[in-house]
DNA sequence: CGCAATTAAATTGAGCGCAATTCACTTGAT
DNA sequence: ATCAAGTGAATTGCGCTCAATTTAATTGCG
């Protein structure tokens, strides 16, 4: 199909994958934060515990391309997520330039009280008509994109 | 198909919808930034020139309802567009409370070198292999979910 | 070895994004 | 008309997010 450059309906917000994917994300991580704030989480502090419940004791770069967060962003947050008991952050021996995070007592016991968020997300969210799989096969399509890239 | 609340595959980012909307959403966006720097506008900016583009002349209230954006985000913003000479803020007449935004000459001006920018950026993020209808359908149903909470 | 290049965090500064509050104006019930 | 309730922007304060730079440690080439 040929595309027409001076269609203004190109430049319409509603036809805008990324302003859908800007708008999607805000909306659901505002959603997020009536089950988030119960349990004194902020939505970028609980993507860091579940990169951390999947794989303990990492370096803060691992934990940066999992979360695709950058130091500017974790180095305060890790030293704020320390601070409520929530990690340990401690020199790796054997390269003292990482810095290794580890779960503490208080991130560990998190893990139980989130296994029913998602759920709780759908019903908050009202997503069960929405076809997740997809969604989910094509936004993972385009992260590894971005993985790559890096 | 049942669900196993203890299965811990569940709360693994790689399985969170919302993770992936979010870190995706963060990616085009840095993506969008080699476009749109060229221009001297932010993302933020960018946005709120499509919907004027889209109808100009709106009150912020409007304007907030098409980009999901609050006066606490608005206001400063576009005050930041007007001193750039891109919009033009005045109150209402008919109504004290309300400020109409319009489009000024350089907001104006500036359609005319986006129109490229959609496909600049699918080439930018390679997007080419992301079924981009299924994923805006999907996106939409959830946008439309969180505009009927407001 | 010795030093340049690389790497991992930390720091800095600018720009959102949003909840909560405030302020001014408008509306609607009496 | 009057005043309480409601509404639209603006303000405040906190928490990211990222580009760019800096600092300290490590690696690898000659």
């Amino acid at each position: 199909m040929q595309v027409d450059k001076n269609d203004p309906e190109l430049l319409r917000l509603d036809n805008q994958l990324c302003f859908a994917l800007y708008a999607c994300s805000r909306e659901i991580i505002k959603t997020y934060k009536s089950i988030l704030d119960p349990l004194d989480l902020t939505y970028t502090e609980y993507v860091v515990l579940m990169a951390l419940w999947e794989k303990d004791k990492i370096p803060v770069k691992e934990l940066g391309q999992k979360t695709f967060l950058d130091s500017g962003t974790l180095t305060p947050l890790l030293k704020k997520m320390a601070d409520k008991n929530l990690v340990v952050r401690e020199r790796s021996e054997s390269d003292e330039r990482s810095v290794i995070i580890s779960l503490a007592q208080k991130g560990k016991a998190l893990e139980k009280k989130c296994r029913d968020n998602p759920d709780k997300l759908i019903c908050a969210a009202k997503l069960e008509q929405v076809d997740g799989d997809a969604l989910m096969k094509n936004l993972h399509k385009m992260l590894d994109g971005f993985k790559g890239a890096q």
